[in-house]
DNA sequence: CTGTATCCACCTTGATACTG
DNA sequence: CAGTATCAAGGTGGATACAG
């Protein structure tokens, strides 16, 4: 496989990918984690970024992902209170991937309606 | 965000990232990508890669995957007939993502275990 | 503003049995 | 070997109401 000289083996690659997808599944987790790339984002920002999701799975997913150590939660001292979730050290390094995901999504998108 | 120069706007890398999640969706598909990423493979094959997948969901996503053009199906001449499955060349596209994503796993995979 | 709680419809998946 | 059919169970996600 180019571009992965360290991978010689086929099972491992995907138990890598599987162990990837364990940590980014469900519905939302990519995109939020690309929200959360262009910079920290108050709750309500990330709820009009992602069009169609919901607050109770926002919330969910948030909560997910802070356990998994991909974000970090802070809460200002605001009135009313307001929240910033941004992307931990650990979560900055899926960046690349998201970037890739991206771009492919933006071929297939030609793909589809471009031509 | 580093690495995708073409991109400078939040909402359109996210509408990216959800159109190539329509895609990738579902439990099992990027796993079976990874698969097909080391070459043709016989249904039964990839039965085994896949950890845990079940027949049923295995002929679903490819089938899905099949109608997206990502694989092609051909029922080889054989007694009893065996049938291979290879990534189109559109399919072949997705390899740099799934590259990417199999290296966080393992480095992933590294940082829940390893220490 | 940022959530949580509840109810509920729907979808996804697994198990099993069966076909060509 | 490569599927399909059927059933059951559990998970997923939306709507709404409510709380701090």
């Amino acid at each position: 496989m180019e571009g992965l000289p360290e991978i010689h083996e086929c099972k491992r690659t995907i138990m890598a990918v599987h162990d990837a997808m364990h940590v980014l599944g469900g519905k939302w987790k990519v995109s939020i984690v690309a929200s959360l790339c262009f910079g920290p984002k108050r709750y309500s920002e990330i709820l009009k970024d992602v069009h169609g999701i919901s607050g109770k799975m926002l919330s969910r997913e948030l909560k997910d992902m802070e356990l998994n150590k991909l974000v970090n939660r802070t809460v200002l001292d605001t009135q009313p209170v307001t929240v910033q979730y941004e992307l931990t050290d650990y979560g900055q390094t899926l960046k690349p991937m998201i970037a890739n995901l991206a771009e492919w999504g933006i071929e297939h998108r030609k793909e589809i309606f471009g031509k």
